[in-house]
DNA sequence: GCCGTTTTCGGCCCGACTGTTTTCAGTCG
């Protein structure tokens, strides 16, 4: 585990004993603190090292002190004074669904029910019968959060979530009496790992809407359903919330499902200030309506411009937006993808499709990998075949990919390198021959989110062997995530940003979106640059086997404005 | 406990849904 969750799991902690205790505002503090530290992009011992814990959001002195104790010592007598108030399990009582600080009380109080195991004994007992507010309907939903314990709340990747969700998209578009459908919260974030899916629609039935989508073969259960809202578990155990607004409050909608719950606290907070209100059904004054169908109408009237969902975190973006936002990298910039396997089958109608396919996004150049081919004498023959420089677009890279740390040479005529990591840490010595890209980082921890210190190794080794980092849309467990990308960009590490190939659906958006989390501008990505200033890869015929690596550095990107932090 | 281009004190997002309630408390996002 890295540090920053570490750091975040010890604060929610605290936040979640201080409500049972009782208490108002601090739990609250607490747990934004948490979130803050678990979205901090950067090791949150060098922010302490720094003696910047106070610059962080929700983190004040106290809070503060407290991080630098658990630091510092790997423990804080505050916590171990709290746990010493509650039976152990109690807290984990807490984070089954539908028990919150209340209920999982007056559990212990009145029944000295101490964790979930003595839940399920109390209720197969009948000691919960008879007491106030606990009817037959709600001890059943104990009973159903006690024994569903274990796989529900599990995130799943972005590209999962990402590819369900656009299932669903697609089938109420079709099927359901809708006008507008669209994905709202972390998910249209892309965020690393997805929680729930939100999806947002206009319709004047909404019940309609309602039955159409609970009939879907994905669909487990109903959870709950209003006039407004439904909430289902897929088969998988995604749960997602189904939403239906009128268009006059769409944007508004859109924006408050996005999020982040830190975005838009802040942003209540500034309408408030400005004799505002604002909620998810428009921006207010008095009852007057002054904004809510799109969401540049929102954010224009909170002197605001529009937000890129992605860096909606409150990590730097308002603080940007006084000078100016920068200009995040977009799918158009991208003038080629540098590390595309052809698909199964013949050379040559792989390269007929990734042509067609690279002309239809219209890119310069595309770069192939080559070594893992049984024919890849004859493909690196084709790919040479009648290539001129201006002549044909797209123009076709020959990419050599061997393990980190091999010596074998790469044949003539290839463009340039590409390493595979082969463990989860860099390798001692640099390697030779200058690869033009490192891929397949493992970065991910048991499906946790990457670590920060793990991430910061791979950049700096990546800088002193000058070349690029991927960032594709598997994220972490395949490439970069977005902090990654954020560090990588401020060590002036060109990075790679990655699609699929010709596959259907590429989701080659993915990844994009998560550079754009790491606030990447097109310049600081290597695919964004014209073919010309790839390191004089590939132009014109003959041995390419190692591209110079000060042309790799030369090239590198320029300090991007608005750094957060 | 945090925070402030109204504030260093006095606020703290706010609405939907459910169950068990004749008017609301708890949970969730």
């Amino acid at each position: 585990m890295g540090t920053n969750a570490d750091v975040a799991a010890t604060l929610r902690e605290i936040g979640d004993l201080l409500d049972l205790n009782g208490e108002r505002f601090k739990p609250d503090a607490y747990r934004r603190a948490s979130r803050s530290i678990e979205t901090l992009t950067e090791d949150v011992r060098k922010v302490a090292g720094r003696g910047e814990l106070e610059s962080i959001p929700g983190v004040g002195a106290a809070i503060g002190e407290k991080i630098r104790e658990f630091l510092r010592d790997g423990h804080i007598a505050y916590l171990e004074k709290l746990r010493q108030q509650f039976p152990p399990g109690i807290v984990e009582l807490m984070r089954l669904p539908g028990i919150g600080p209340k209920t999982a009380r007056r559990f212990l109080v009145e029944l000295q029910v101490e964790g979930p195991a003595e839940l399920a004994a109390a209720i197969d007992a009948g000691r919960l019968k008879g007491l106030a507010g606990f009817g037959d309907r709600k001890i059943a939903l104990f009973r159903q959060a006690v024994e569903a314990r274990g796989p529900v709340g599990r995130r799943q990747s972005l590209r999962a979530a990402w590819s369900i969700a656009t299932s669903l998209v697609e089938r109420l578009r079709a099927e359901a009496p809708v006008e507008r459908v669209e994905v709202a919260g972390s998910l249209r974030r892309r965020r690393e790992s997805v929680g729930d899916l939100d999806i947002l629609v206009t319709s004047n039935v909404p019940e309609r809407v309602f039955e159409v989508f609970s009939a879907l073969p994905m669909v487990r259960e109903v959870k709950l359903r209003g006039p407004t809202k439904e909430t289902v578990v897929l088969s998988d155990d995604l749960q997602v919330d189904l939403r239906v607004v009128e268009p006059a409050a769409f944007g508004a909608a859109w924006q408050y499902f996005t999020g982040s719950k830190d975005h838009n606290v802040r942003l209540r907070s500034l309408a408030r200030d400005m004799g505002l209100r604002l909620n998810e059904y428009g921006v207010t004054r008095e009852e007057t309506r002054v904004a809510g169908a799109s969401e540049e109408d929102v954010y224009r009237s909170l002197g605001l411009p529009w937000f890129p969902p992605e860096i909606r975190e409150n990590q730097g973006e308002f603080e940007a937006a006084a000078r100016d936002l920068p200009p995040l990298l977009e799918e158009s910039h991208l003038r080629g993808d540098l590390h595309v396997h052809l698909p199964e089958g013949s050379s040559r109608d792989g390269i007929d499709r990734l042509r067609s396919y690279a002309t239809q996004r219209g890119w310069e150049y595309v770069g192939v990998v080559v070594s893992d081919r049984p024919d890849a004498k004859e493909l690196l023959d084709q790919l040479r075949a009648g290539q001129r420089p201006g002549t044909m677009t797209p123009w076709l890279l020959a990419a050599w990919e061997d393990p980190l740390g091999s010596d074998r040479l790469p044949p003539a005529g290839c463009d340039y390198r590409i390493h595979s990591a082969v463990g989860p840490d860099p390798p001692d010595p640099l390697p030779t021959h200058g690869p033009l890209l490192l891929t397949h980082l493992p970065l991910p921890e048991a499906g946790a989110e990457a670590s920060a210190e793990r991430v910061a190794r791979w950049v700096e080794y990546a800088r002193r062997a000058g070349a690029g980092l991927e960032v594709t849309p598997d994220g972490p467990q395949d490439g970069l995530d977005s902090s990654g990308v954020r560090r990588a960009i401020e060590a002036r590490v060109p990075v790679s940003v990655r699609g699929a190939g010709p596959v259907v659906p590429d989701p080659l958006t993915l990844a994009v979106g998560l550079a754009r989390r790491g606030w990447a501008t097109a310049p600081a990505i290597l695919n964004a640059r014209a073919m010309a200033e790839l390191t004089g890869v590939g132009r014109g015929p003959g041995p390419r086997t190692t591209p110079p690596r000060s042309s790799v550095r030369r090239t590198g990107p320029p300090r991007t404005g608005g750094s957060p932090r």
